[in-house]
DNA sequence: CGAAAAGCAAGAGCAGTGCTCACATTTACC
DNA sequence: GGTAAATGTGAGCACTGCTCTTGCTTTTCG
């Protein structure tokens, strides 16, 4: 416990993860390998296995990580806000969003791209998985206060009302039907807008995606949200 | 040229799929193992390559029967509705396409999911991708026909105007900006939401994600999409 | 201080992968 | 019926994750 082994320690396990997202980078997660890891440290590849249990927990690390960014970067970006600017926080939480997954593209699709079937995110990443979630919904909780009312109303469908009462016991958090629709199609409207991007889905229908993403997330904020 | 050993060899490449398939299903399209298509099959490894080119172009094949699928399904739905009932095609395409995905979750994230870095997407793909694409497009074309408005306005933003210009004429369609943008939300919305259910990202927040999907769509249509 | 304990690295080895190639066999067609 | 094409084989290469034994170094503690 002197520090100057558990500071080696430290190093060490940095610089694995370092190389790891540099080869996912270039190369997928798919085609990360520890052997080429070691061989970039001049290194065993046995004694990777000192720093890491397997191949699986290392990129659950990187995982949770990521997460962890998303959710700074996402927060950074709200608190820079006056408090009552609700439009203004919005573009810069829809924004921050976007610039982060265009940034690390990589470490977007691990978390919202195809799972591994039969991988279980382990209970480690679910605190972090929620940070960037809870900015969004103060921002609606703070909007609807000041009187902010969503331009769409929840259609008549059965069963939608117990539903939603449900949803907000889940989240802990009281918000109208309206705003809770508004608040997760705008959710869902922006990450789908930012994988399609990112995964290459409207390559030959934009030629300047953040215009149209800018647009996007002006007509979500100011008009179905309601934000003023 | 009999067909004798064309038809054998039908079956051979069907066969080589169906467990490839079940594969994925069962362990991801990361773990696709040919050897053990090979074992399955009661064959030499090495014998999978008379039928297959490579790993790659056997994932490829997949892909686009994936594409060629959910084009069917979604063209089957939207051609059952009488021409004139707009939200009766809207809602009948954006169930079928969640029913697809629910039943097929791993095709779907074989095409929807995290893409592989560096695999470009061969110019066999892109005409299977756009035949789901379409049935939306021509959907927001009739209804703009009739009528319809959207509930939303696209928002002063600089460039966008010119940008949907360009969208324009790259999808070869006619559409006001207002009914594009509206179109490309509700789009983002559909796949946003689909992506969330199945990448298990709102597992903690909806008992019932059918219902709330269902209002989702509803909304969509009647009110964003302005659909009568 | 010196011995015991703990940490770290190496290297061989196992079982798996995609893919190639020389070779053998089957078989549909002229 | 003979032949050329189609098909299957098995060894082998280079790679992977991971384990285990062996040896060395550093830390800890009596």
């Amino acid at each position: 416990m002197t520090g100057i082994r558990a500071q080696a320690r430290l190093e060490t396990t940095t610089e694995i993860k370092r190389l790891a997202r540099e080869q996912i980078a270039s190369k997928g997660a798919a085609n990360l390998s520890l052997r080429e890891i070691a061989r970039g440290m001049g290194v065993a590849s046995s004694a990777l296995y000192r720093y890491l249990a397997s191949r699986d927990q290392l990129l659950t690390v990187l995982i949770i990580e990521s997460y962890d960014d998303i959710g700074d970067t996402v927060e950074r970006a709200d608190a820079n806000c006056s408090r009552d600017d609700l439009t203004g926080r919005w573009r810069a939480v829809s924004q921050s969003l976007r610039n982060w997954a265009l940034t690390n593209p990589s470490d977007y699709g691990l978390i919202f791209g195809t799972p591994v079937p039969g991988y279980e995110a382990p209970i480690d990443t679910i605190a972090p998985a929620l940070r960037y979630t809870n900015v969004l919904l103060h921002l609606l909780a703070d909007a609807q206060v000041v009187g902010c009312k969503p331009l769409i109303t929840v259609p008549t469908t059965k069963g939608v009302s117990r539903e939603y009462k449900r949803v907000r016991a889940n989240l802990g958090i009281k918000l109208t039907d309206d705003m809770l629709l508004a608040g997760l199609a705008a959710w869902a409207a922006l990450f789908g807008a930012i994988s399609f991007e990112l995964f290459g889905h409207v390559d030959t229908v934009f030629t300047d995606p953040e215009t149209h993403f800018r647009a996007l997330t002006e007509m979500l904020g100011n008009q179905m949200l309601g934000m003023k």
